[in-house]
DNA sequence: ACCGCGATGTATCGCGGCGATACAACGCTC
DNA sequence: GAGCGTTGTATCGCCGCGATACATCGCGGT
């Protein structure tokens, strides 16, 4: 059973929207994931052409003009799921394990709610609190273990990234807890109205 | 120039306080920074080796038992800074360059301010809040021009991100207001009572 | 007395992400 | 019409990571 990476997700769920060329998808996927998760190219291309093998994606070549004299003809490719793709991402969609909420691909998977039904995101949600509150448990720990046999400077980067664990679990109640109160079902048609860069 | 990356840098703080086995070395790291930064063998193994041969650490050997008949000896090899190293080190710890707050950079270089002089610190924390500022604008900026062509969920996750990144630049001022009120020396001393595992 | 198991310890392999870089053609302004 | 930023495809080397293999030590259980 092919598993699929972060990376592809997120390229996945882009295309589903409609075609792009890499170097779209590069941009956008800077622009929607923050300044975090910004991709390149040394990721981009080889990624692409993972799925172009496992045919998940198709390229659509374009803009191919005659070839000049030793010319090169400015070649542009735009990228299109299969039928193969979309099964795939329907089914990485439905998913909800646990490797929903590890950290590289938490953020991802978030990011495509929008085309996941409300009980998958919730065991997404409660998974992802889950498993930080262990982790704020294991740092809590760490930190009161190393109560002041060590340097101040240590122990406030510790401090502090306490806080941002429990920060984000504070976030992720708040979430849970409108996804109980309004469980609205995947609504398609939200993005994309005529944008184009 | 051989430049010094956040891991050697990491070690080389670490090695400073007294000589460490490669198993310490990875165990440590993944207590003092955190459960981030955690640090694999295929990183840590291979860095050793590369400070080795840049002369930066020395390896002693120990516990070398006889051979036994076909047998091997549990071979432990502890890890200490050379003067090669201290003199990297103690560079390294003087420099306040844009390197110094660079996201994988800074929390590593953040454990070693105990090490370091107090404008140093100052430099660097002013460097890194800069940094966090630009960011902050930019993910504003595109928070808003995304307004409402957008998915629900990308725009949660944005608006996340950039609470974090208002956080972050909070505590950097409450260092920096803290770090000029009381400008102590670099303490050294601060750690390392008879701990061993 | 022995067994097993977890901690200590060193080491490598393949995969894949990243930064840098190269190349090319387009469109805009001065 | 020269330059320059943007769009666009592609590769190379470095290196971090997870998995894995192997060996020994020390402890508690039966």
């Amino acid at each position: 059973m092919a598993k699929t990476d972060v990376l592809s997700l997120a390229i996945l769920g882009m295309l589903a929207e409609q075609p792009l060329h890499g170097y779209q998808i590069r941009k956008r996927l800077g622009g929607e994931l923050g300044p975090f998760r910004a991709l390149s190219y040394g990721s981009l291309y080889p990624c692409l052409k993972r799925m172009l093998g496992a045919g998940l994606i198709a390229a659509d070549e374009s803009e191919a003009d005659a070839v000049r004299a030793g010319g090169s003809k400015r070649s542009r490719i735009a990228y299109r799921l299969t039928e193969a793709g979309q099964a795939r991402l329907a089914d990485e969609l439905a998913s909800s394990g646990a490797s929903s909420w590890d950290d590289e691909t938490f953020d991802v998977r978030f990011s495509l709610f929008g085309k996941t039904d409300s009980a998958t995101r919730l065991r997404i949600l409660e998974g992802r609190r889950t498993r930080l509150a262990e982790r704020l448990e294991e740092v809590a720990e760490g930190l009161a273990r190393m109560r002041d046999r060590h340097d101040a400077y240590t122990a406030e980067l510790q401090r502090h990234g306490l806080e941002r664990v429990e920060r984000e679990v504070e976030w992720l109640d708040k979430l849970i807890e409108n996804e109980r109160s309004a469980p609205r079902g995947t609504d398609h048609h939200t993005a994309s109205a005529g944008d184009n860069n």
